[in-house]
DNA sequence: TGTTTGGCGTCGC
DNA sequence: GGCGACGCCAAAC
């Protein structure tokens, strides 16, 4: 129970073959096909903890986590279907080392369904940091598995696309192979409209919220701010939470 | 429309 | 341990 863990792992180094131990030390990396090329992926034994593009992986591996790098005989379970469909699929991620505030940050941003996208403001609100914005780009900046942790999914709120580890390109490509009507959101946000709400349903959701897409045009009244929203008699959306106070855009 | 200022977790010194 | 600068931003001039 008590017992140092230090002593534990040598008395298990002395007593196992060494491929346990050194799996909990090292990882293993595969390349695999991405939506957006070739891909490098590292992973533990605890779940995939490192997604790169396939040149300047092993370079990059070193320099952010400095620990050894084997090469592995084939992807995680679950690995393949989770890049082909944008989904989780039940592949465990290895998201240790990462701070509390960042965990929670991407998190946050997993919950965001293949199609949609939700503004750095609505994170910044849900981890209840509402004024940390910013902060909240910089920590998506580090996501260390993208694609897999959608980050390409958080947006601006004026309705840009901003910015992308693979760059504004790859993300907009991204959104645009998952079926998000980013042509939609550019003509709303053109006429300063962030939030769409039916007055049948009497709900107020995000523009590329599954249950927004489906509001009978005259049905549909387009608002600037949730405020405004709730002026009007609508309430936020359960499934999409467009936020209880501020992004207005 | 564009620019400025606010705000905050990280990282490097 | 502190301090200042830096970013996948956002609201206010």
């Amino acid at each position: 129970m008590n017992q140092d863990p230090l002593l534990a792992g040598l008395a298990a180094l002395a007593a196992d073959p060494p491929q346990g131990l050194l799996d909990r030390i090292a990882a293993r990396w595969v390349r695999v096909p991405g939506p957006i090329g070739e891909l490098a992926v590292a992973f533990t034994d605890q779940g995939v903890a490192y997604v790169h593009e396939g040149d300047g992986f092993a370079e990059a591996f070193r320099k952010r986590f400095g620990r050894p790098l084997l090469p592995g005989a084939r992807p995680p379970a679950g690995l393949l279907p989770a890049l082909r469909t944008g989904r989780p699929s039940g592949l465990r991620l290895d998201l240790r080392g990462m701070s509390d505030f960042q965990r929670e940050v991407l998190e946050a941003a997993r919950t965001i369904p293949r199609g949609e996208v939700r503004p750095y403001a609505w994170i910044a609100e849900r981890v209840g940091r509402p004024r940390a914005v910013r902060a909240v780009g910089t920590a998506l900046a580090r996501n260390p598995v993208p694609l897999l942790i959608p980050c390409h999914r958080v947006t601006r709120s004026d309705g840009v696309v901003g910015e992308y580890v693979f760059g504004p390109a790859a993300k907009e490509r991204l959104l645009l192979a998952e079926g998000a009507d980013l042509e939609r959101v550019r003509e709303l946000a053109g006429r300063r409209v962030f939030y769409l709400a039916s007055d049948t349903t009497g709900v107020v959701c995000f523009p590329t919220c599954h249950n927004a897409r489906r509001i009978t045009p005259r049905h549909r009244h387009g608002f600037r701010s949730v405020a405004q929203a709730r002026a009007a008699g609508y309430r936020p959306c359960r499934t999409c939470e467009p936020a209880r106070a501020g992004l207005t855009g």
